[in-house]
DNA sequence: TCTGGGGTCCTAGGACCC
DNA sequence: TCTGGGGTCCTAGGACCC
């Protein structure tokens, strides 16, 4: 029996709860981002600014010169942390199995509980409106046999939509569908496509094994062309797994070309990284720097621990390491830098393999 | 005054071991 | 002495997502 599964996308979410918490920003144009006069990019902008042409994405100061009237907002991510989870003990009180993917939205399992389309359109269309009547957020949703179709029907009737894909009638929703509309498909792969005259969905579902291998080589082409056919048997995961890296880093205001004040940067997201882990209980094997140049080519160098570690003085000393010869490797200046660790174990150092139930 | 910060996953090559 | 392949670990880069 064919699985129904549900996508949940808050519609314009730091931009709702922004407006929730200052009503009188009701009905303006409105940019939750980074500074416009610096290097800040759009995170979210209202439907009202998006008339102008505003994306997320997009430069803070290209969005300025599109809409000059926008309210400029910085992000609060505890704010919006607060409100997404109230969203969400509403759709776990509702729906048994829920798969978070961001803090705006996620998948529900249907199946069992939405025999028919009619059953799944009566279901969420509940479910959307008691979000809307106890957060006063607007929320869209789309509904499938799988996570791919799922999700590209949320996005087709926006805000407060609710599309419905019937099982079979997959591959003839997606097929007009232009390419970036597919999850997966990136700028890059875009082009790829693009380059070979490919438009739609519907002509990457068609692309025989030897034409795909020419254009999306690998396991990556042949699973795109799979969800182009929409065919997804990704299962609605409702535990989460552990984290496989943290990360802290920072674009600065002005590129840096001083080794020392680096080193300084860099001691502070180790510092970050160190108490994040620690919070989470874990140790990490590898330390990773990461430099965007100004040209904006991103260099990567990575040290190992002997033993995992969440020491800070020991993340440190690694990422110093790293840095030392990231920065032999190509000179400052620097535009971003960061520190992440991975490889992540569970555990105590100090009494790593000592536990009897461990 | 172009282009954030948090991530995940895939690929590829070299070292090393059997 | 030469030859071959598989598997794992590690690093680096890149595409993509929210």
């Amino acid at each position: 029996m064919a699985r129904v599964v549900a996508h949940l996308d808050l519609d314009a979410f730091f931009a709702a709860v922004e407006v929730l918490e200052q009503p009188e920003l009701a009905g303006r144009p409105l940019v939750v981002g980074g500074d416009p006069l610096g290097r800040g990019v759009v995170a979210t902008a209202s439907y009202e600014a998006r008339v102008f042409g505003v994306r997320s994405a997009m430069s803070a100061a290209e969005a300025l010169r599109r809409c000059p009237d926008a309210v400029f907002v910085r992000p609060d991510h505890a704010r919006y942390r607060r409100h997404s989870d109230g969203v969400w003990a509403l759709v776990r009180e509702a729906v048994e199995v829920v798969e978070q993917v961001g803090i705006d939205e996620g998948y529900l399992d249907l199946t069992g509980a939405a025999a028919t389309a009619g059953d799944a359109r009566r279901v969420l269309g509940a479910l959307q409106r008691r979000i809307l009547a106890e957060t006063g957020l607007g929320a869209s949703f789309g509904c499938a046999t799988g996570k791919t179709v799922a999700k590209v029907a949320s996005d087709r009737d926006k805000p407060r939509g609710l599309v419905v894909v019937p099982a079979g009638r997959e591959e003839e929703f997606l097929a007009p569908l232009p390419l970036r509309a597919l999850p997966g498909i990136g700028p890059k792969a875009e082009q790829r496509l693009a380059l070979a005259g490919l438009e739609r969905v519907g002509q990457l579902a068609d692309l025989d094994d030897d034409a795909l291998r020419l254009v999306l080589p690998g396991q990556v082409g042949r699973e795109l062309r799979e969800r182009a056919r929409g065919v997804d048997p990704r299962p609605v995961l409702a535990e989460a797994g552990p984290s496989v890296s943290i990360g802290s880093e920072e674009t600065f205001d002005h590129d840096i070309a001083d080794p020392a004040i680096l080193s300084e940067h860099a001691a502070r997201f180790a510092a970050e990284v160190a108490e994040r882990l620690r919070a989470e209980g874990r140790v990490a094997r590898t330390v990773t720097v990461k430099l965007r140049y100004p040209d904006f080519r991103i260099l990567s160098r990575a040290r190992s621990a002997a033993q995992p570690t969440a020491d800070p003085a020991e993340i440190a000393r690694l990422a110093e390491v790293a840095l030392a010869r990231a920065l032999r490797d190509r000179p400052p200046p620097v535009r971003l830098l960061g520190v992440a660790v991975s490889r992540l174990v569970e555990g105590e150092q100090l009494r790593l393999g000592l536990d009897a139930d461990g």
